[in-house]
DNA sequence: ACTATAATGGCACTCGGTGCAGAAAAACAG
DNA sequence: CTGTTTTTCTGCACCGAGTGCCATTATAGT
């Protein structure tokens, strides 16, 4: 039985005002469902608002542009990102660190892995999400130099630092888009490899 | 004297219909006149059709977008990093061949390095900008891919040749924004320390 | 002068994105 | 139960980028 003092308002929170009557999460979802059926320049933004049942001027309140929707919680995966560097001990090098977090962040459940599938579809297919995820890449890359300039001794901005960030974004971009290309393979034996260029160089190749 | 079966009409071409009244490399030239002065958010099409001389709709045939004029005439750089890569003798190793597109292909004549450096400005330090590159860095890492699977005896679309183009995207990118932040970097003293971490990989760091 | 051709220019329209002001829910105080 | 406060939602008007359509203008050749 509930108890007589708790009337149960689902969404109670104690604090005032209108509740939130959707997520970022669930508007994300909605809107890629419409993108991969529909094709994204197809799908207008209105569309989109309808599918999820909120006004146009609230779509924009939840996500500042259309191609940010494609994207869903980045932040999170970033400060997940950062907790994984934060995680490797000191004394593993420097490469191993690099392959390991690779490895990790780019790990999904097998009950999403279908939904990030057609995620990364989008995010890597239509050139208008192309050219946004730039923006997403470089905070990303910040995260990947934070870690190096700190291993090396160096700072964040140094150059050193942000041309291996450069190159671990190289290496997962290029190891997704074989993956995308391939309903078989598999990410992380992609990632692996790639990592193998990363650590030992372009000249231990000829 | 001119002869008298040439009145000299200037831009004679022998084909009929008018002349363009201008060029794409003079608009891009009177553009980045104004992102740099009065901010490229800030201007709007308008104005660099007006000051260009010409009417919006003419501007949009010149130019597919607006963030497209900033960079000007990419398809030629692009046809020139080919022609690159296409000279470098068979027998240098690959590494190497890479290092001395890379430097080759970012050498500006000196006339024109506080132009380059302008636009270069622009085009990393604009939002919309980055973003849209990643639109043109797409092509020339196919270039650089081509030349890889080539070397490699592999597809285009492999996955070793699509690393190896993103990391010297990545090596390009990472001395470009030094380059930039410090008015006295050389390009090029930048490019051939990264091109050391590429081709020696980061695990000769630690 | 007449014709074919190629570029320019104006107009109306769509779509993404924003500022603003008001309506609608929710908690709380009396 | 009514009023107050807080937060979210929504409608509207507006701006700038980009496009389709068609008329206009300039050039070469007959």
């Amino acid at each position: 039985m509930t108890p007589p003092d708790a009337p149960a308002p689902l969404t109670q929170t104690g604090q005032p005002g209108r509740r939130p009557v959707t997520s970022r999460a669930q508007i994300s979802a909605v809107a890629i469902d419409l993108f991969t059926a529909n094709g994204f320049e197809e799908t207008s933004v209105d569309d989109v608002a309808d599918a999820a049942g909120i006004a146009r001027r609230t779509l924009f309140r939840y996500y500042p542009s259309k191609n940010a929707i494609a994207w869903g919680d980045f932040d999170g995966h970033l400060d997940a990102m950062r907790a994984l560097l934060a995680d490797i001990p000191p004394t593993e090098p420097i490469a191993d660190a690099l392959r390991r977090a690779l490895i990790s962040f780019n790990r999904v459940p097998p009950a999403e892995l279908a939904g990030h599938r057609r995620r990364m579809t989008l995010l890597l297919g239509v050139p208008a999400l192309q050219a946004h995820s730039m923006l997403m890449y470089a905070e990303w890359r910040q995260v990947v130099a934070e870690f190096c300039a700190q291993r090396l001794g160096l700072s964040d901005d140094d150059h050193l630092p942000q041309t291996i960030a450069w190159m671990c974004l190289g290496t997962a971009l290029a190891a997704y888009d074989q993956w995308l290309a391939d309903p078989d393979a598999d990410l992380e034996t992609l990632i692996i490899a790639g990592s193998r260029t990363l650590a030992e160089g372009v000249g231990a190749l000829s």
